[in-house]
DNA sequence: TGAAGAACTGAACACCTATTCAGAGCTGAT
DNA sequence: ATCAGCTCTGAATAGGTGTTCAGTTCTTCA
């Protein structure tokens, strides 16, 4: 053969996949998952339809790797928070905390990666970005449960049902649409981080102090 | 004019419109929103497939009506259920464990109605939809936030909040799938309650007194 | 520089189901 | 019985987007 690939070319093949991921995350964003159509992806991304097809097999796996990305995000952010807290009690509220606040700042993009019907079948995708991060939420009830802080429960159906609530309360259709005043966001993450907190067991007076200090952090609500 | 609508044409007319509707929630009912096609519908329904569009103007307009029906079934059955309690705690934990047994009981209707994914937009009428619901559930815990039985707080997003840990737990795609384990199922509306009216502030052994007395009532699980 | 192979292009295609509509079948008054 | 008007039929159509692929461009190496 007269051709093999250069370590160059193989970057650049990276960059491409890279930026078709982009393309398909910015358009999410913006539009959720409706907006991700593989010409207006491949327009954003400087290439032709066809090329999304080098890189992936069907808008499925376009749409499976972006949720798949995405989650990687979030789990590493909750996790980050979470280390970062003093005790399991506040490691579980600094995690919800992040969840919503999160969920939040990219409404779209959250709703996209969560709920928003998809003409393609990404319910493979989703039901692992779930575990993932439905997962580590129950690991953290699970500490504070050892720890003493929290009655025996069932940790994974506690995790779920704490991220439908948070969910459907923060991007659901019946959320309020504040979407510029960040007071009120803050307001919202509060409440519902409370509630959540409350839901698994944690006394209200000591849930109340959890949230103002999972909150309170100069976490802007803005911009991831 | 030489013709005119009898009575017993109109009535005939009802009938078959009736039927068509009939169709589709069993058509959802067994197969999800996916199942609601116009051509499947029709041949239920014992009708043509241009028949259904003497009935409604589109696709979305028929699923439009079948989920104000559900809803207004479901909107019912928890009014029903809350009202026969003894008191303002009572009827909030018999209009949650009402809502997860119907849940339960029909998931994939249910999950049709609240969440797939419906190649037409459904998203006005499903709006609708949780805002009855969760208007309701807001009312009642609003009156015992009244009767001094819980902290004051804001009732509509602990409503949305708590039908999203409902949903998300029992219907989503996490939910233990435990379609005919009777008793777990019954476990699993249970911990679900519990959850939720700790959530909203009850407290904990008396959330499940609470829980107890709205599960037991021989309700049955499954035959809604 | 040229040849071989890889990557890219984008117009054409495929597919799928909602929707239409011309004609057939009914219904009700005269 | 007859006919106007309503209702039903179901095959044909429409529309939109994911996917393909023959041709073009680019990259590597002898």
């Amino acid at each position: 053969m007269v051709y093999r690939r250069t370590h160059q070319v193989v970057k650049r093949l990276a960059a491409r996949r890279s930026a078709i991921l982009a393309a398909a995350r910015d358009a999410a964003a913006a539009g959720g998952m409706a907006a991700v159509q593989i010409a207006p992806v491949a327009i954003r991304a400087n290439v032709a339809a066809g090329t999304v097809y080098r890189y992936f097999p069907s808008k499925a796996d376009l749409i499976s790797e972006l949720i798949a990305e995405v989650s990687r995000d979030e789990l590493a952010a909750i996790r980050r928070a979470a280390d970062a807290a003093p005790g399991p009690s506040s490691a579980l509220a600094a995690a919800v905390t992040t969840v919503a606040v999160h969920v939040l700042s990219q409404r779209k993009l959250a709703w996209g990666i969560l709920a928003e019907p998809v003409d393609v079948d990404v319910t493979a995708s989703r039901l692992a970005s779930r575990r993932e991060i439905a997962g580590e939420i129950a690991a953290r009830i699970d500490a504070a449960v050892r720890a003493g802080h929290l009655p025996a429960q069932d940790t994974a159906l506690a995790a779920t049902a704490l991220l439908g609530a948070l969910h459907e309360s923060l991007v659901g259709p019946l959320a309020p649409d504040n979407t510029d005043d960040s007071g009120k966001l803050r307001d919202a993450v509060q409440t519902v981080t409370l509630l959540a907190l409350r839901a698994v067991g944690v006394m209200d007076a000591r849930a109340r102090g959890l949230v103002v200090q999972a909150v309170l952090p100069g976490r802007t609500l803005v911009g991831a």
